[in-house]
DNA sequence: GCCGGCCGATTGTCCAGGACAAAATACCAG
DNA sequence: CTGGTATTTTGTCCTGGACAATCGGCCGGC
C-alpha cells in the first residue's frame, strides 16, 4: 500500500523514446539549474553574442534545445577554467569542441604547485574513471590504514582533490564522477574521524565548522574537522552552506573558540571577503575566525581579523599557538 | 609559513562591534542568499505590499538593514509552513511575532499520520534543543544498537525527521540546529550503512542514487541507501544536487537497475513532475525510477513511469517486485 | 454530505532593454 | 620585468509590465 504503480503508457520502442528527448525544450529556469548559469546571464549573452539562440514557446517564453545546454554545460566549464565568454563565443564549434576535450587551462596556469606529491595518484583516477566505486572505496580505505589518518588528509586526499578538480576543468571528467569521488571519499573520512578518540572533558579550543551558503564542497570541511580532532579538539560542523546569521548563533550556542570556513573558489571574491569581514564584524573579538580552501582570493586579499590557513599541516600549528595564548583573547 | 596573521585593527570594544552590526546593510543578493528568497520575489514584493522598504546605497541599489533581513527570515519560514504572503503583510508586526513563535501551521494542517509512532521522540528533541551534539550522536548510536538498522531507520529517524522539521516550521528549531542535527545523524547513517555486509558478486538491482539541483536534503538518501543495502542491491550513491543529464550519464556508466530520487518539499511541483518526466524520457524503458520522501506532490500527481515509493517500507517489497520480474524489463 | 470540476484572486517567474560596478586585461612609466 | 593606471569586458542590478501556475472558494452531481 501507499504505492503508486508503475502506470504504463511505455509508448514505444528506444528509437522514438530517443528522439522525443531531442525534441524537448528546456526552459530558461531549467538551464539555470542544469549549467549553474544565472538567468540573467542566459539573457544577456543572447543579446550579446547572439548565443544561445533559443526558440519561443506558446507563451513567448525561452525554450532551449538540448544540443545548446550541451554546449551551455561546456562553456560554463571554460570559464571555470579561467576563459572568457567573450573569447569563446567568437569561436568556431570545432575550435572550443578542441578546447573541451584537452586544452590546457588558458591563461590562468593551474600552477601545479609541485608540493610534496607524496603519493601516486594515478590509480585512484583510474578507479574514478572507470566508475569502479568499490575499489576506489577498498583502496582509499587500504591508504587510510597504511598512511594514518593525517598523512591520508595532508599527502593522499588533498593532492588528490587537486588533481579531480583539475581533470574536470579539462574536460577529463564528468560532474557525475566528481559527485561520486566526493560520496566515497566522504564515507572513507567519516570513518577515520570516527575513529578517532574523543576527549573525555570538555576540549578546547572547541570548532564551529561549515561553509557560507552557495557553497556546496564539504570534502575540505571534513579533512579540517579530522585534523582538528587529531589535535584534541572538539569539533562541531554544521554541514555545508550556512546562512551568516546561523553560523553567528551556532557560535553562540556551541560555545565554539573557533569559527572555521572552507572556500573552494565557486564563490566570487567580493562574497567571500564582505562574507568574512560581515561574520567578523558580528562574532565576538574572542571567537577567531579561520578561513581556509583552495579559494585564490584567500591568498590574495586578508582580512583583518580572519586568519588565513593554507596549508592544512597549517593547523596543528595554530592549534598549538591558540592553546599557547592562555584559552583567552587570543589576538591583541 | 603559508599563514597570515591574525592582522590586527581590533578597532574597539564589545559595544562598537556590536553597534557596527545594525548598521551594516544587505545586499539584494546577500538577502536571497541568506533568506532563500529570490531577488525577483524581494523586488516584486516591495512593490506590491510595501514591505520590505530597503534604503539605498550610493549606486542606487537596495541595501537593507538587518532588522528588515531577520523579518524576511521569519516571513520565508512562515510561507514554507503554507502560509500565504498577502495575508501575512496585512498583519501587524506582533501578530506575524506571535504567529513565528508557535502558531499552528495554518490551512496546511501537517496531518500528523498518527503512524506506527514506534519510538518516544521527545528526548532526541530535548537533545537537539539543547546543542549537545555528542549526546545526541551517543543516544543515536544506542538505538541504532538497540533497534537494529531497519528498525532505526523506519521507525526512529522517519519520524524524527517528520517532528524535526514541523519544529522548524513552528519556529521552535533554528536553522542551524537543523543542520547540526543533520549532521549528526548523517554520521550515524554511514556508520550503519558500512556495517551492512556488501554482497560479493555484482548484486542485482544496482541502485543509482541522487536528488533533482536545488534539493539540498540528502538525509533520506542516506536511510534509503542503508534500506537498499539490506535488501543486498548493489548502491552508488551521487550525493545531492545532481545536473539531470549527469544522473542520466551515470546511470549508464553504473549500469544502474533503478534510479532512486529524493525529494524534500523544497522544489516545487511543477519542478518535480517535469524533472521527473524528463528524467523518465531520458532513460532506456529497462531502467527503473522510483520517486520517494516528503514532498506532497508525489502522492498527488502520479507521472507515467515512475514509481512513487511513499512507505520506507515499500523499498523492500518492491525489490522483491523487481527480482520476481526476473531482472529483465520489470514493466510491460 | 462529500468529492470533483470550474472560476476568480493571488503570487512567483519571465521579459525587455538600459545602466553600471567589479573584474580582467592592456597599457605605460619606472 | 614591475607596479600602477586606463580601458574593456562581463555579470548583476534596475524598472515596470505581463502572465502562467497555484490557491481558495463556489457550485453542482453522485
Amino acid at each position: 500500500m501507499n504505492m503508486r504503480d508503475l502506470t504504463g503508457s511505455q509508448s514505444s520502442a528506444a528509437g522514438e523514446a530517443r528522439r522525443a528527448d531531442a525534441d524537448r525544450l528546456w526552459s530558461i529556469a531549467a538551464v539555470e539549474r542544469e549549467t549553474g548559469l544565472s538567468k540573467d546571464t542566459l539573457r544577456v549573452w543572447e543579446r550579446r553574442y547572439g548565443f544561445p539562440t533559443p526558440s519561443r514557446d506558446a507563451f513567448g517564453e525561452r525554450a532551449y534545445p538540448l544540443q545548446q545546454v550541451e554546449r551551455l554545460r561546456v562553456l560554463k566549464r571554460l570559464l571555470d577554467a579561467g576563459w572568457r565568454p567573450g573569447r569563446l563565443m567568437k569561436m568556431s564549434a570545432e575550435e572550443v569542441e578542441a578546447l573541451a576535450q584537452g586544452g590546457p587551462a588558458s591563461t590562468a596556469d593551474t600552477v601545479t604547485p609541485a608540493a610534496v606529491q607524496a603519493e601516486p595518484l594515478e590509480p585512484f583516477m583510474d578507479l574514478i574513471r572507470r566508475h569502479d566505486s568499490a575499489g576506489l572505496h577498498r583502496e582509499l580505505g587500504r591508504m587510510l590504514s597504511r598512511l594514518g589518518t593525517f598523512r591520508f588528509v595532508t599527502d593522499l586526499l588533498a593532492p588528490l582533490n587537486v588533481a579531480v578538480g583539475e581533470a574536470w576543468m579539462r574536460g577529463r571528467l564528468e560532474v557525475f564522477e566528481e559527485h561520486a569521488y566526493t560520496e566515497e571519499v566522504q564515507v572513507v573520512m567519516r570513518q577515520a574521524i570516527s575513529q578517532i578518540p574523543v576527549p573525555q572533558t570538555a576540549a578546547r579550543p572547541s570548532v564551529l565548522l561549515s561553509t557560507f551558503p552557495g557553497e556546496p564542497h564539504g570534502l575540505g570541511l571534513l579533512m579540517v574537522e579530522a585534523l582538528f580532532r587529531l589535535e584534541g579538539c572538539a569539533c562541531v560542523s554544521l554541514g555545508v552552506q550556512t546562512p551568516l546569521l546561523d553560523i553567528v548563533r551556532a557560535s553562540q550556542a556551541h560555545q565554539a573558540d573557533i569559527v572555521a570556513l572552507g572556500f573552494s573558489g565557486i564563490l566570487g571574491a567580493q562574497q567571500v571577503l564582505e562574507g568574512l569581514a560581515d561574520l567578523r564584524a558580528r562574532l565576538p573579538s574572542a571567537v577567531e575566525v579561520w578561513a581556509g580552501g583552495s579559494a585564490s582570493v584567500l591568498a590574495r586579499k586578508p582580512v583583518p581579523g580572519v586568519l588565513v590557513v593554507q596549508d592544512l599541516r597549517g593547523i596543528a600549528t595554530e592549534v598549538r599557538r591558540w592553546r599557547d595564548a592562555g584559552e583567552s583573547d587570543g589576538l591583541a
